[in-house]
DNA sequence: AATTTGACAGCGA
DNA sequence: GTCGCTGCCAAAT
């Protein structure tokens, strides 16, 4: 286990995005109590350890929009795996978050 | 220990 | 609606 409590605690919250949902940088990082670190939760992403099986494409930007190359081998492979988990896609190709934005059960919150 | 960087977010032009 | 700068926080070098 690596002492990066940060790190360790976004992949927990990104683990629990149920499919056909998904959940905003800036939203993680408010979970985690620092709703300022969105950036955080970006370089978490991108070094996100693929043993630890994470669904980083559930993660996009608060706009419904996800990085422009840097995921897995291109924004339109993303939101065609997001899609098939359910994810509804807008017309102007960002992620419906009325619909699919991922929050956290309420009885749950233990930060 | 200090500096740079970075899959963001928010506001301004 | 697109482009730009700033702010914030933690990790990497």
């Amino acid at each position: 286990m690596k002492g990066s409590n940060f790190f360790n605690r976004v992949y927990e919250i990104v683990s629990q995005i149920p499919e056909g949902k998904v959940a905003t940088y800036g939203q993680i990082a408010a979970m985690l109590g620092s709703p300022r670190a969105a950036r955080i939760v970006g370089e978490a992403m991108r070094r996100t350890p693929e043993y630890l099986d994470i669904p980083c494409h559930r993660v996009i930007s608060k706009d419904g929009t996800m990085a422009p190359g840097y995921a897995f081998g291109g924004e339109g492979k993303q939101r065609e795996m997001l899609e098939k988990e359910g994810v509804i896609f807008k017309e102007n190709g960002c992620v419906d978050m009325q619909r699919c934005l991922w929050r956290k059960p309420i009885m749950e919150r233990d930060e």
